[in-house]
RNA sequence: CUGGGAGAAAGUGCU
């Protein structure tokens, strides 16, 4: 049994998950090691209510996969029926607790975090992170920082990489600079991230001294600088990095290529970049989509939108804000109207167009009807 | 004795 679980468990990690599924059900006997990993599986693969299913047949349930489905319930917008899930486990462990912690905090419910964070019995590295990463992320970064500076835990390698965001987050980059240096050890992660945040600055020479220090270019770095010479329109500088210094590339790095072309307007090589690329997601889709809709191409970019798998809120998103440049309302309209889902972006471009239009009348009427506004 | 499952941290898309 232990055996088949590993082989299971093995098809579960390289995304064979049918054929894991059809191995656990012929299995003679399950462990609630394979069950747990099987709930993993369904999660990994975006299918928080399968993970659930599995997770309510377990004949037995222990801390692990207690954990397990809560963190599948807390990263799906589902914290509260976490946290009652939460109250009535037999076993906490320190894992559940930076579950829970980790929910809220990413949710934004920061004081609910800190809740937590106060109340669970012990903390480690990872649960001081979890907060501190909570404050960064939702306009406190200052709070982690302090965290980092006043109280003197074991700082390890993962606080130093959380108060490197916040000071990048803070436009600190000289004080992140000077952290990175001052670190016990050296960590590519943590130049990593001091590097993304020059080159987001636009400070691409100060990146590439990081870069350029790097032992390994890592595909992270790499990334990150193909995107900052973008956004700097080296677009020669960036085909170079891409291919003929990168090694690796996963589909991040392709769409960083294929997002260098779309911000500068190359719809032909975009779609060459398109063409050629070994798997396409969303944001390769909406690339492409946008590469055309800004150029004012609405068929290409329309012929593409109706080709995409699993289209997203941003996709229609890109397809409206072309139709609005051009100021096709009607189009636009006729999207928004069809969106099952929309963000606030849907309805900040459609109020955009309105405004750019002098349509007063439609202009507020859509915003009176925002269920949010900013 | 070792070996299989759960938690945090870096890069890409729409206003």
């Amino acid at each position: 049994v232990f055996g088949f679980t590993v082989m299971v468990l093995g098809l579960v990690h390289s995304g064979h998950l049918e054929q894991a599924w059809r191995w656990f059900l012929d299995m003679p006997e399950r462990d609630v090691v394979l069950w747990t990993g099987i709930l993993q599986g369904f999660m990994d693969a975006g299918q928080p209510e399968k993970a659930k299913g599995v997770f309510d047949r377990m004949p037995q349930q222990d801390v692990v996969c207690c954990s397990a489905i809560l963190q599948v319930l807390a990263r799906n917008d589902r914290i509260d029926e976490a946290k009652s899930l939460f109250d009535r486990c037999p076993q906490l462990n320190v894992v559940s607790w930076t579950v829970m912690l980790g929910g809220y905090a990413h949710s934004g419910r920061i004081h609910e975090a800190e809740l937590v964070f106060r109340k669970m019995p012990q903390h480690d590295s990872v649960s001081c992170v979890a907060i501190m990463n909570g404050y960064v992320e939702h306009g406190r970064p200052d709070l982690a920082t302090s965290m980092f500076f006043y109280s003197n835990p074991e700082r390890d390698i993962g606080h130093y990489i959380t108060v490197l965001t916040a000071l990048a987050e803070m436009n600190k980059l000289k004080d992140a600079r000077a952290l990175l240096e001052r670190m016990p050890e050296h960590s590519p992660v943590a130049c990593t991230v001091v590097l993304s945040s020059y080159a987001q600055a636009g400070h691409m020479d100060e990146a590439w001294k990081l870069y350029a220090a790097l032992p390994v270019k890592n595909v992270v770095a790499s990334t990150a600088m193909v995107h900052g010479y973008a956004q700097a329109g080296h677009i020669k500088t960036c085909e170079e990095l891409f291919f003929d210094v990168m090694t690796e590339r996963d589909s991040m790095a392709w769409n960083s290529i294929l997002g260098a072309y779309s911000q500068n307007g190359a719809a032909a090589k975009a779609e060459a970049v398109f063409a050629k690329m070994p798997q396409r997601d969303s944001c390769s889709w909406n690339l492409v989509i946008q590469v055309h809709a800004e150029a004012g191409d609405m068929d290409q970019a329309g012929s593409f939108f109706a080709g995409m798998p699993g289209r997203c809120v941003v996709s229609w998103n890109t397809m409206m804000a072309g139709y609005v440049r051009c100021g096709k309302m009607d189009d636009a309209l006729s999207l928004f109207q069809r969106m099952s889902h929309c963000s606030l972006i849907s309805w900040n471009t459609m109020l955009e167009g309105f405004a750019q239009g002098r349509k007063v009348a439609e202009a507020r009427a859509l915003f009176q009807s925002m269920p949010v506004q900013d």
